[in-house]
DNA sequence: CTTAATCTGTTAATATGTTTACAATAATTT
DNA sequence: AAATTATTGTAAACATATTAACAGATTAAG
């Protein structure tokens, strides 16, 4: 395609569509990033520390062994280690001792917790919400199918 | 909306395509970070590295002061004092003082990084172009146009 | 020209993440 | 039942990131 017929249409390169698009994925997930954290922070959280939280409160009061957090959150189990370790200092998680296996320890939310995520979680939703306001409902499901079109490319890669 | 005729259209409600939209970006965002670590470690390098290296490379003979690196990769300036450290160490940068300015190193490619980018980067653009594949040029010029709504609504949170 | 303000890189303390190796315990095989 | 294999949590070493405090150098204000 000749450069003054790009002009006219509008038209670019397939590859410099491929380059822009990275470019603004990557903007957004650092501003993401950023927002995220300052939301997380004004109640003193941070990402890590809500989706451990998140998933202790989804399990009930049995709560979760560090091996399966390890596995919901996609971390390492030697990062879940130091995460459960730095909840409990702070009082928001306990480790009981499991009876039936002597290697494990099940992790459970302190009332602390309890009640922070009570209170969180509707605050947290609604801020997901006004996160993706910018797109109306049909943006949004295309938005999603692209989504998973690039997901699902990046599993054959 | 009455469930009923939710299951007839397939519409959802505009609060739970906010949080499947954000529950497909973030899992993106964790193939895609898997994916270009992987990328990376291919040819000894990191994302963090990835990004010092090419500003240095674009900056050209000159190369760049360490706060100027903390600015385009935007990061603190003590954590650009250690990638420049490890990447000193394995030889792909050298930090020359400054005459003009007793406060600074210029900061440079050696040869060997230099050689090392030349082979790289088209490799690399191969690789963006590839992961965008799934989407032909419309798709990518709406999701361009997706994202760019997106990131200029978090300007204002 | 001296004083004050600003800029630069480093250090220390901390958070989050990885891989590797290991001991203790559980589960499976033979 | 005994031997092997697998799972679990931790520790060590490292990479990447932050903030706060600092000394030294430069710039701006007066």
């Amino acid at each position: 395609m000749e450069v003054s017929k790009i002009k006219e249409t509008g038209d670019f390169s397939d590859v410099y569509l491929s380059k822009l698009a990275l470019f603004e994925l990557t903007s957004l997930n650092d501003a993401m990033k950023d927002t995220f954290d300052i939301h997380f922070a004004r109640h003193g959280l941070s990402e890590p520390k809500f989706k451990v939280l998140i998933n202790l409160y989804m399990a009930g009061d049995r709560g979760l062994i560090q091996s399966d957090l390890s596995t919901k959150i996609n971390v390492s189990r030697a990062n879940i280690t130091g995460l459960v370790e730095r909840l409990e200092k702070e009082g928001l998680v306990v480790r009981n001792d499991d009876p039936s296996d002597k290697r494990v320890f099940r992790v459970c939310l302190t009332s602390r917790a309890f009640a922070l995520m009570h209170a969180f979680i509707p605050i947290h939703n609604e801020f997901m919400h006004r996160i993706m306001m910018p797109l109306d409902k049909n943006e949004k499901e295309l938005f999603i199918s692209l989504l998973k079109k690039l997901n699902k490319g990046l599993e054959l890669i």
